[in-house]
DNA sequence: GAGAATATACCCAGTAATGGGTATCTATAC
DNA sequence: GTATAGATACCCATTACTGGGTATATTCTC
């Protein structure tokens, strides 16, 4: 990649050392990176991204004083254009969601190359946001409806889904082919089992359940 | 970014040809980056995936045959390696995700400069996930529920609320200190304004809207 | 074979809700 | 003063649903 880059200048935060001068040393071997600073706290991170004005802050997580979720949000605060990158031994969502919500442009596993931390670097650099693959997984995959194990029997929860969905015990019999009474039977025998007394305790359980897909 | 780089093959995925060109001859000023090939459609883009095995595919999502989304999915299945990346006008969250789960490391809006899609398919490359900013935000943050602004009156409120909550008339209006008969009036409103027909559907009206928080 | 679960269907007397209205009072805007 | 919106309340005939049962047939498990 030689299309006339300029040297990015990237400020790490991270409380061990061993990682910062790890990480620092791998990524000066590319020489469009420059390891302007280091900071062990989000205090400190903070204090040095205003003074040292990085092109790139690459942000651990786990801080003494504070999140790197955190130290991230008030950075944004202050300075909106920062681009913060997180560096996390974690891919779960919550963590994902919060970092790209806090402003962050970026979020890299620790377990990666520097080659692939170097590149993530220049794509943030460039204004787009970079991920690990296993995070952007993480991310575009909600955590699954618990669908209950199901005390309902295949035919209540037909009932319950047709209930939910507006039907009359009229229409609701019409449509699973059986008569009124058994529609009534099963609404009865549904109320026992969930001990829910009312149709819109049963619309809200078949919602809470994914029945309306 | 010179620290050991071989070329990387892409193949262009667009029906217009102008934008083939412009991009491929963009592109090809990067010194590691080589177009190996075009397809105007998806059917071409499946078989010149397998015939010159690109290290990375530009995929755009309008094609004449089927969306790039389904040409990502086909591809991915007969080559699960295969690295595509997709070039949108569109940042809605659904493409997004859809473009995720079918297997897609990238997705790039149009309207980003060809640094950037470089820098993009390096990142690809190299084994991460690149998404432009405004595409990555909307992929964080599900949609707002639509709060309605709200034709509903107060007390209109307040008695769906408590409809669905699962309170029949009767205890709505020893709830809300008002007689059964004004209870079913505001039912009618409220039916009327929102055109539901039935205490499931309120329900899931007042679900759908935060109202039972 | 016995028992349990599931699906189907019915009865009874009663409650709950409905659509289509009507009406009054108060507050607000013009 | 007039018109409108919101809150309150009512009437009527009807539909929808309910709790507490009862029952039969089929399938599966022990």
């Amino acid at each position: 990649m030689s299309n006339g880059n300029t040297s990015i200048n990237v400020l790490l935060v991270d409380d061990h050392p061993l990682v910062t001068e790890g990480i620092g040393a791998c990524l000066e071997t590319w020489d469009n990176i420059t390891i302007v600073g280091t900071a062990a706290t989000g205090a400190q991170a903070i204090e040095k991204a205003t003074a040292l004005k990085p092109d790139i802050i690459l942000m651990d997580i786990n801080l003494p004083d504070m999140t790197g979720l955190e130290a991230t949000r008030q950075i944004k605060q202050q300075t909106p254009d920062a681009r913060i990158m997180i560096l996390s031994m974690h891919d779960n969502r919550e963590y994902v969601v919060s970092a790209i919500e806090g402003g962050a442009s970026g979020y890299i596993l620790k377990d990666v190359s520097s080659a692939e931390v170097a590149t993530a670097i220049e794509a943030v650099y460039r204004g787009g946001t970079y991920f690990s693959a296993e995070v952007s997984r993480s991310l575009a995959s909600p955590p699954d409806t618990p669908k209950t194990d199901s005390i309902l029997t295949t035919r209540e929860n037909d009932v319950i889904t047709e209930l939910a969905r507006g039907n009359t015990n009229k229409m609701i019999a019409r449509n699973l082919d059986i008569s009124e009474r058994t529609v009534e039977t099963h609404r009865k025998n549904i109320k026992r089992k969930l001990k829910i007394g009312t149709t819109a305790g049963l619309t809200r359980y078949a919602m809470e359940n994914g029945l309306l897909s």
